[in-house]
DNA sequence: GAGTAGATCCTCT
DNA sequence: GAGGATCTACTCA
């Protein structure tokens, strides 16, 4: 398992990097606990252009200031009072590109997932939805900046290959209120499987 | 199984 | 002062 160099993220082809984001590997290691999911579904935030995106029409604001930052890092911002949702930006400084992940398949740290979330049996909500992802790694919003080719927070690949036809492609979920932007097919995710989010699937 | 309400807080206008 | 890249639980059929 190694880290994804820089070079993946700087591409300038958000969709193309959201798409291959799936099936690599999530990991954050806090305090020695050692937590990751390979991710299942993500959808891309192509910049300025994006009414969907925080940064549309070249907004640039103390909140997503992140998403100007250099490729690899991590954008993590608080929505609906209770929400933490995990971003990774791409493309090169200046140009806010986001990747936001909606969904992973855990593998390592299970039962410390469960906890964090509350939780006394695996059911497949563990880690589906970009909010409880986010508590099941342990991400909030004070890991909004870092870099995911830390030692805490990172993402690897494994060599998992994923065919061309398994890969899932639909608008994406929660942007209704974006115009035309709404049905922009930006959301990818791996067809049957289980952790998908998205009420209607 | 499907639909709806409630939670709850930071950020920008 | 309103709304947001949402999820869960509970109700009703």
């Amino acid at each position: 398992m190694k880290k994804l160099p820089h070079s993946f993220y700087e591409r300038d082809n958000v969709l193309q990097i959201a798409k291959e984001l799936l099936g690599k590997i999530l990991v954050t290691n806090w305090k020695g606990i050692e937590t990751s999911g390979r991710i299942v579904e993500c959808e891309a935030y192509n910049g300025v252009t994006d009414r969907a995106s925080h940064a549309f029409g070249g907004r640039r604001t103390a909140r997503n200031e992140v998403m100007y930052a250099k490729a690899g890092t991590a954008y993590v911002y608080y929505c609906y009072g209770i929400h933490h949702l995990f971003n990774v930006v791409t493309n090169k400084k200046d140009i806010p590109h986001a990747i936001l992940i909606r969904a992973l398949d855990p593998l390592i740290g299970i039962p410390e997932m469960m906890k964090r979330r509350g939780k006394k049996e695996l059911d497949h909500a563990l880690t589906k939805g970009p909010g409880s992802l986010s508590v099941a790694l342990g991400i909030t919003v004070f890991n909004n900046g870092f870099s995911l080719r830390s030692e805490k927070l990172f993402i690897a690949e494994d060599g998992f290959v994923l065919s061309e036809n398994s890969i899932g492609i639909s608008p994406r979920i929660g942007v209704e209120g974006s115009g035309e932007a709404a049905l922009y097919p930006y959301r990818f995710y791996i067809k049957g499987n289980p952790f998908i989010s998205g009420r209607k699937n």
